[in-house]
DNA sequence: CGAGGTGCATCAGTGCCATAATACAGCCAT
DNA sequence: ATGGCTGTATTATGGCACTGATGCACCTCG
């Protein structure tokens, strides 16, 4: 009934680049470890090499991620915690008002759901 | 730093959408009251009309607003309540998971942000 | 009846996204 | 040194969503 929001109908390489953020985040993609090749990375996701390697592209450009040549591209040191406090930011500025007001007009209270998770 | 999330750059007819969602649930656009033209919306937006009918046309679908043709659209008695209620639905079935994971990653506590708005 | 308002259908244009097929430059282990 | 792995550049193509301009059918009011 509800056409719903984009969130499902995202971008691929937009979708790959927060799931590997989330990773880089979490640790699964370590600092200092080498990051899945893009080839490998698509075959695992059925996606194009050239897809990933766009997504790859925002961590380079942002200087979290470094490439040895003809090597791989590896997770700079301090990658996580900076990648998390400019997600944080963001997060903070551009999404939280909105989703804090829709809430609120839908009768719905953050606190309240914090704890039925 | 962050291309950031579609919050943004999402469609205008889907922009439109939510705010108009919005009007009838706060009772802006009231019940039985007719909604604005599409050309008069679109000129008021400065938006294109039929991109304001692709809007329209979605609560049409639902069930949330009737057309009199040739006259223009009118809000459905009970749109308001029953708009919110799928609304909250899909919010909370749909968004909310990955918004409280992605708070969680980012060391975020809702109850804690609740206050501070 | 005619003027001005309504929604709506049709057709066309535009831009982004994803894919594909190659080719190239660099590094490394065998 | 050679084969196999890295990322990257190039070009082309198909699809899809969004937006836009025009014209039509309908209603209401004077």
């Amino acid at each position: 009934m509800n056409p719903n929001r984009p969130s499902n109908n995202r971008p691929v390489y937009l979708k790959l680049r927060d799931q590997i953020a989330a990773a880089i985040i979490d640790g699964i993609y370590a600092e200092g470890a080498m990051l899945p090749s893009v080839r490998a990375l698509a075959a695992e996701q059925g996606a194009n090499p050239l897809t990933v390697a766009k997504a790859y592209q925002q961590f380079q450009n942002d200087g979290l991620v470094e490439v040895q040549r003809g090597v791989g591209m590896y997770v700079v040191r301090g990658a996580a915690e900076r990648l998390r406090a400019t997600e944080r930011e963001s997060f903070l500025r551009e999404e939280w008002p909105e989703i804090r007001s829709r809430m609120e007009r839908l009768g719905l209270d953050p606190a309240a759901l914090t704890l039925t998770s």
